[in-house]
DNA sequence: ATGGTAGGACGCCTA
């Protein structure tokens, strides 16, 4: 049976609500992860997913900043909410969900952007993304016969060359530094995650998942960066069908700086 | 080299 979940940073659920429904009715994931709800959970739109067939809402969410929602049409089962660095931030939500005869569980994050400066020593927002990361260490691709692991989210770092319009030009711009790049390859090869991205679009070729809203014309300057990742275990890579990274949505209305990607998985 | 835009706490912080 085939089976989608997309990642989405959204920045402001309220806000972005008439793109979401545009998602969901033309793509229909399963499952839709979003970071920076920016939403106190008691204002959560829990009315308008459930019109769209989507009953199943999880959030953990706070007022103004960070904020993530997981969404489906299927039953969700709350893990765990954590707390990273004892911050107080609503940034990860683990939820497990019933996908052909496994049993998944999905790892929802908004990692820390991190602020302009990379030097942890004069940049708190820095040294708290650092912070995060080796946090996030043991967070495993945890799976067996039954049950397989996903990690989906805004994780802030461009890890490849050519995941950013210009290597060279980012080296000292925080998302494409070398500490954060070796980090974040070390804590997902460490923890037994495959990125699915790659899997479906060699390394050697561009692509984005983030263009500024301060570029003039984001599409023709097309300077990107791929923020947004999509991890799985490896008992679930072979059964991947299918990753589109929704470059058109950041064409559409009052559009988010961040596009949805979804993958597919053809599941027993 | 700088500043550019967007969102939410409507003043300034975060991205």
């Amino acid at each position: 049976m085939p089976f989608t979940i997309a990642t989405w940073n959204i920045n402001s659920v309220r806000l972005r609500m008439p793109i979401v429904e545009k998602l969901l009715t033309e793509h229909a994931p399963d499952v839709l992860c979003l970071q920076e709800t920016k939403c106190p959970n008691d204002q959560f739109p829990f009315a308008a997913f459930r019109k769209l067939g989507y009953e199943h809402v999880l959030i953990n969410g706070q007022k103004g900043y960070h904020g993530v929602a997981t969404i489906a049409r299927r039953p969700l089962i709350e893990v765990e909410k954590r707390e990273f660095c004892q911050m107080g931030d609503t940034r990860h939500l683990a939820a497990r969900v019933g996908a052909g005869s496994l049993d998944l569980l999905v790892h929802n994050f908004y990692v820390p952007a991190g602020g302009d400066e990379p030097d942890p020593d004069i940049n708190p927002k820095f040294a708290h993304k650092l912070a995060f990361l080796d946090e996030m260490r043991d967070v495993k691709a945890s799976h067996d016969n039954a049950t397989a692991s996903i990690l989906v989210g805004d994780l802030n770092i461009a890890p490849l060359e050519t995941d950013v319009w210009s290597h060279k030009q980012l080296l000292k711009v925080v998302s494409h530094t070398p500490i954060e790049t070796r980090t974040l390859e070390n804590l997902r090869a460490g923890g037994g995650w495959d990125d699915l991205i790659r899997h479906r679009i060699p390394p050697e070729d561009k692509v984005y998942t983030w263009w500024s809203y301060r570029a003039r014309d984001w599409d023709t300057a097309d300077r990107g960066r791929r923020l947004d990742h999509i991890w799985s275990s490896p008992n679930l890579s072979p059964k991947l069908t299918g990753m589109t990274v929704l470059r058109e949505a950041r064409g559409w209305l009052k559009p988010s700086d961040h596009v949805p990607v979804i993958a597919a998985f053809d599941l027993d």
